[in-house]
RNA sequence: CGGGGUGUAGCGCAGCCUGGUAGCGCAACUGCUUUGGGAGCAGUGGGUCGGGGGUUCGAAUCCCUCCACCCCGACCA
């Protein structure tokens, strides 16, 4: 492609909405225009890494045996009435109404649809087990649209759903998306990592979610040194410390603490480490007006932990001041467990410190040296805190490390709710009918790209890794519009590179090199080469890979043979 | 939806407080010069000042109202 025929549609200055790096280098780059919140334009060039994502996504389904099919995206509102989800959905769901006054929507997902596809056309046990997908676009009407397309309103996703005649064949299933998920963005040169998801589920690892590692990511991920295991920090296990308690070592003492009411305060006014203060949280229970959690001063309550707690209300609500007041008789800074005259929950990592601070339930005083079993008996134990850098993994290998993450695929063992609120059944080989159990597989197409940027840029712009690149080489003429042998040269390349199946962008413009270069690094292109009189009277051609500094010299004669083995080699 | 903020040229902004009929930088266009890291000079075009209503001799500016967008919270590919 020639840039005077593909025109950039690059600017210098980062529009003011943009927040993240890869949606200003988006917007900077001219891959995406915005058109409304959360709805974006794919320009020419974005629209080339677009497809080249998505159809990394579409070869591993196809190799993974999946049968690509398309669906509305307009649906009835009916079939979201048969799974029971209208409700559930709420104003996320873009609805509206045609002329005849039939209320459809716009498709957030397409679990209802496939679902009554399946039932209508799936009828014997022969048919399965099947896996249908699709890669279209979708439509969430989130509360709050942002960071360009990564959390966009309209986005393009890949979808697949399958249907099966038994939990094995299901688990074979998945394990196979699993596999070609890793496969895909192993393909498209992403660091990512698969993690578990949702464990509380019918027991086993049934849900994954993929995210591709980025300083940005909106998730925390924690993932093992020693061993596969990885997860969502909200969901990884603190494990029960297995060190044994020492023995306690000090006198139990009521020390006065004016106005020391954090667990920074406290620990640096008695010079006692956070490790050996605990730190009191007043929560509303649901079988008891307050309940009392205690954590190590080091430790912070992972509060969808907290809220799985049945005796912990549901949503997880802290107490408000009079709450506590009216409980404890002190205000938030002075709480402690010993002799408190509510319902206790402490957190594993409590469990085995001797000598800690804690608040006296009285105002402005602490106590120090306090001891389990000694000064108070060992209360209900559960795991409350998030995980942190260097914990023990939960599977006992290695240690944790924490990773933040973008979300960008989700596997999931879904089971029978769709099928049975839908009546999708087959007859087995009995002859009886059958509920099909199904599994459904996300990928968010679009937010992919997003994502590869965020993991993929440096000051100058987009860096892509080579098999998602809009193009895979640009080309550089120095003064072409003066030197007719640089023209001729700089053309001839241009054909020979395209003879060999090689995206190239020919910068023809008459411009001037460093603008040029700018804009070739702004959008990301991984290889360049430059031709000018300099090099050609010395009888070579200037390479230089986009995460380089360096210039390299190529003899005029091997340039083509160069960049061939350059490109295959990535 | 709750809290905060912004709408003035394609983009980034000033002007508003204290009303007098719109400006700066970048971009665009033309010409000349320049050409190995986002050029220089000269010139040109481009605005219902988010919409509607009001106050006033006069409104970008003051008042009312509607809308859009952005930021902080719950949701998700």
């Amino acid at each position: 492609m020639r840039v005077s025929k593909f025109p950039l549609l690059t600017v210098k200055e980062t529009p003011t909405d943009a927040e993240i790096t890869s949606h200003k280098l988006m917007i900077r780059s001219g891959m995406i225009r915005k058109l409304a919140a959360g709805l974006y334009t794919w320009t020419h060039l974005g629209l080339r890494v677009l497809r080249k994502v998505e159809n990394i996504v579409r070869d591993e389904m196809n190799n993974a045996g999946a049968l690509e099919l398309q669906m509305p995206t307009v649906q009835p509102t009916e079939l979201w009435d048969e799974s029971g989800r209208l409700a559930q959905y709420g104003p996320e769901l873009l609805r509206f109404r045609d002329r005849h006054d039939r209320e459809f929507c716009y498709g957030p997902t397409h679990e209802e649809i496939i679902t009554d596809f399946a039932r209508k056309e799936l009828k014997s046990h022969k048919q399965l087990p099947i896996n249908l997908y699709q890669i279209h676009t979708k439509f969430r009407d989130e509360i709050r649209p942002r960071f360009g397309v990564m959390r966009a309103r309209e986005f393009l996703m890949k979808d697949a759903y399958s249907f099966h005649t038994n939990y094995d064949c299901l688990e074979e299933e998945y394990q196979n998306m699993f596999t070609a998920y890793s496969n895909m963005f192993t393909k498209m040169g992403l660091e990512f990592r698969p993690v578990l998801a949702d464990t509380g589920n019918i027991g086993g690892s049934k849900s994954h979610e993929f995210h591709v590692l980025a300083s940005s990511g909106e998730d925390a991920i924690a993932f093992s040194d020693g061993s596969n295991y990885a997860a969502n920090v909200e969901l990884a296990e603190a494990v029960m410390p297995n060190e044994p308690r020492p023995v306690p070592s000090e006198e139990l003492q009521t020390i006065d603490t004016p106005d020391q009411e954090t667990i920074e305060e406290v620990s640096s006014f008695l010079n006692v480490p956070k490790e050996r203060c605990i730190k009191t949280l007043i929560v509303a229970g649901s079988e008891s007006p307050v309940i009392a959690l205690l954590l190590r001063g080091d430790d912070e309550l992972n509060e969808i932990k907290a809220d799985k707690l049945p005796e912990v209300e549901t949503p997880l609500r802290f107490a408000t001041d009079e709450e506590i007041k009216s409980a404890v008789g002190c205000n938030k800074g002075s709480l402690g467990p010993v002799g408190i005259e509510i319902p206790v929950i402490a957190d594993r990592n409590t469990t085995n410190i001797a000598d800690w601070t804690c608040g006296a339930n009285i105002e402005g005083k602490h106590l120090r040296g306090v001891n389990w079993e000694r000064d108070l008996p060992l209360p209900q134990i559960a795991d409350l805190r998030k995980v942190k850098d260097g914990d023990p993994s939960p599977d006992g290998q290695g240690k944790l490390s924490i990773a933040r993450g973008v979300e960008v695929g989700h596997i999931f063992q879904l089971g029978t709710k769709y099928s049975e609120a839908f009546k999708a059944a087959v007859q087995n080989e009995a002859g009886e009918s059958q509920t099909m159990i199904m599994g459904t597989y996300g990928i968010g197409v679009s937010r992919i790209v997003a994502a590869a940027i965020e993991q993929n840029n440096d000051d100058r712009g987009i860096i892509w890794p080579d098999s998602i690149a809009p193009f895979q080489v640009a080309i550089v003429p120095m003064n072409m519009h003066k030197s007719e042998r640089v023209q001729a040269k700089a053309e001839e390349l241009y054909k020979e590179l395209r003879k060999n199946s090689i995206d190239v962008l020919f910068d023809d413009r008459k411009a001037r090199p460093g603008f040029m270069f700018a804009d070739m690094e702004l959008i990301g292109i991984p290889h360049r080469i430059v031709i000018g009189d300099k090099g050609l009277d010395r009888g070579v051609i200037e390479y230089r890979k986009r995460d380089q500094g360096e210039n390299q010299d190529i003899a005029v004669e091997e340039i083509i043979q160069f960049m061939k083995d350059t490109i295959q080699r990535q």
